[in-house]
DNA sequence: CAGCCAACTTGCCAATGACAAGATATCGCA
DNA sequence: TGCGATATCTTGTCATTGGCAAGTTGGCTG
């Protein structure tokens, strides 16, 4: 609910922006709000009055990724294998946003607009599970595994711990290795 | 290679482990050298003398942690599905450790203790992962998708972002779930 | 045009990370 | 035993930061 056409225009939006940035370079303690006003050109108390501190600015960023994520999860509906495949794609294109949304003691997980965008994304890893063979046994369990083997493929990809060469498509990656558990099945 | 007897005793691992302490009460940006330094009942600046800043006190969490997952593998080898149980152990019961781990951008990664703890913890994952349905094939693609899945719903776990009852036993969730795709092959 | 309020700014303080220089205890060695 | 070398720790310092309080600006409303 950013009125726009203030003093800055979108402070805001430009602030996050410079956080997703800065933390891009500089890793996640490598940034501070008084250099986030330095790029925005304000002044080194701005960012406090929209995002109180440091955890509101990372508590925007959780929520703006958990949206991301779910859109990126339903543009691949009903095609499992594939939702998993974007799963990792999200992760892996906004390597950031990945990493702040589970480190909950980061930011804020009560916020209201963050917890929406989380319900959305969940729901819709909980709808298409049953593609996961052995599903219809113990669905919870499909949906943990399908969850798991995708968010930590994501994981160990952007931390670096697969050793991959420079230039190799995790996408590509991915796809193959979730096959594993998710099978030939395909869509549904 | 700390030479135990000095002024303090052992001021390495003291400060590794307030630091650890610290780490699971405050977060991963929630503790201070000086908070360190006050718990061991040192000077402000006796840490930076053993770790010189705070990336070095996280490589020695690091490569704790990295020697704490190999003995857990290696003790549960060689039943690959008990190696998987024993990564999520290890995770949730060090969750500060493993949480620290598989972020390399806080630490110094070419650290000479911290890579040979690394690389005996890569090597047990590689020799057992062949228990995978349809390992043969694709070898790498099969390490990867169990090193994945475990990861994966560890780190989930940790995250808290699996909203399970609090006193869930994680090791006993975590097998029904690996088994989706280690089958029930078990051993070797 | 008068007042109101969101969007900033200025000023401030304790805490911190990092560095430099000094102090001290232990050890090797004559 | 004594003495110097060295590892371990202390003291002092400085720029930077997070966060708070109080002031200011500029558009909007009635």
């Amino acid at each position: 609910m950013t009125k726009a056409g203030y003093h800055h225009g979108d402070l805001r939006r430009t602030i996050v922006s410079a956080a997703v940035e800065a933390i891009g370079e500089s890793g996640l303690d490598g940034w501070s709000l008084r250099e986030l006003a330095r790029r925005a050109g304000v002044s080194h108390a701005a960012p406090a009055y929209h995002f109180g501190d440091k955890a509101g600015v990372l508590t925007a960023i959780a929520a703006d990724g958990f949206g991301l994520l779910a859109d990126a999860l339903e543009e691949a509906q009903p095609d499992f294998l594939a939702a998993g495949v974007a799963y990792v794609g999200f992760a892996v294109g906004h390597p950031v946003h990945f990493s702040v949304m589970f480190q909950p003691a980061l930011y804020r997980p009560d916020d209201e607009t963050l917890r929406a965008a989380e319900t959305r994304a969940a729901e819709v890893l909980r709808k298409g599970s049953n593609a996961v063979p052995g599903a219809a046994a113990r669905p919870g369990d499909a949906t943990l595994a399908a969850w798991s083997i995708a968010h930590g493929f994501a994981s160990l990809w952007i931390s670096g711990a697969l050793r991959m060469p420079p230039d190799a498509d995790p996408v590509e990656a991915a796809r193959p290795v979730l096959r594993l558990l998710v099978g030939d099945h395909g869509s549904q």
